[in-house]
DNA sequence: CTCGGAATAT
DNA sequence: CATATTCCGA
């Protein structure tokens, strides 16, 4: 009889390894919802600073807290056994699922565009992306997502703007709204043909900025993954709030590292830093035109619209 | 064996 | 519906 996971491992401790408020970094992913952080009792810029309560009345259980109290172990709680080893707790456990924001999409978008179809395979794209805690599959995954919506759009004129046939894409496009579609990356496309070796897209090793220097973000993303899934196993849409960035805040979450150079690969990870990739969130107010959007209402419409981006920057 | 891609499950 | 997981082919 064995019965589901037994969770809490590796962020067992994590909120020890709290960053400072003064670590944190205005340009987070804006992860971590407030009340999370409330629970959690860490220090945020929102909560730990006047002003700004938590608009939505939660009343989640706060068990959470004891849960993972309880089911930490860390210290305290041996968990595990020891085992000697001291192993990382990572491993062996279920990790979270991956929530796409936008800002993550646009890296994925980014890292797609540059490499070019041919070469944007999933490990690729994690690589570029350089994003903590992201794996092969969840990259794999969603790019099977963003390949069907790219496929889609192909064969649709294309509505211009927003015009969703379907209010099923209407979801679909919003995040895939928020990420620029570089090209058309239509299927065929690319090097095709071409006879003959050279390919467009492909020995042209698009010096792509990877992003190394930005784990602030990634971390974080790691770090908020976790949490997502411990406080709720909701469904879709859950709103994001805004946080700082745990800098320094390393708790080997993934032993993988990102490098796993192939024979024949340049390192495409320079060890110098460039920070020179500017994250440009798109700000773009959208709604239709003219459409009222809210959730007035009207007419029966009983979807609340979050806004799904990390509102605001501070 | 690793990786990529779609199918399938949750 | 969004991800994860699984399966299969290269």
């Amino acid at each position: 009889m064995r019965e589901e996971e037994e969770e809490g491992s590796w962020f067992a401790r994590w909120e020890e390894e709290l960053p400072s408020p003064e670590e944190l970094m205005p340009l987070s992913q804006t992860l971590i919802t407030p009340d999370l952080a409330l629970a959690f009792d860490i220090p945020t810029p929102s909560s730990s600073n006047h002003h700004q309560h938590q608009q939505q009345h939660h009343h989640h259980n706060s068990n959470l807290q004891t849960d993972l109290d309880s089911s930490d172990l860390n210290g305290s709680g041996g968990a595990g056994a020891g085992a000697g080893g001291g192993d990382e707790p990572a491993r062996t456990l279920k990790r979270p699922r991956l929530v796409w924001t936008p800002q993550l999409h646009k890296r994925f978008v980014d890292a797609v565009a540059h490499l070019g179809i041919k070469n944007a395979v999933p490990k690729t794209i994690m690589q570029l992306m350089s994003v903590d805690g992201l794996t092969r599959e969840n990259v794999a995954s969603h790019l099977q997502k963003y390949r069907l919506y790219l496929k889609r759009m192909q064969g649709l004129g294309s509505s211009s703007s927003g015009a969703s046939c379907s209010p099923a894409d209407a979801a679909t496009d919003q995040l895939f709204a928020s990420a620029p579609i570089p090209h058309h990356f239509l299927r065929g496309g690319g090097g095709g043909g071409g006879g003959g070796g050279t390919g467009p897209a492909e020995a042209t090793f698009v010096p792509f900025v990877p992003v190394a220097a930005l784990q602030h973000h990634q971390q974080m993303v790691a770090a908020a993954q976790q949490q997502q899934q411990q406080f709720y196993h909701h469904r879709q849409q859950q709103q994001i709030g805004h946080f700082g960035s745990p800098v320094g805040f390393d708790h080997g979450f993934l032993t993988r590292g990102q490098p796993q150079l192939q024979p024949g690969m340049h390192r495409m990870v320079p060890p110098v830093p460039a920070a020179s990739y500017v994250d440009d969130l798109e700000e773009g107010s959208r709604g239709g035109g003219g459409s009222g959007s809210g959730s007035g209402g009207g007419s029966g419409a009983g979807r609340r619209v979050l806004t799904l981006f990390p509102t605001g920057e501070d």
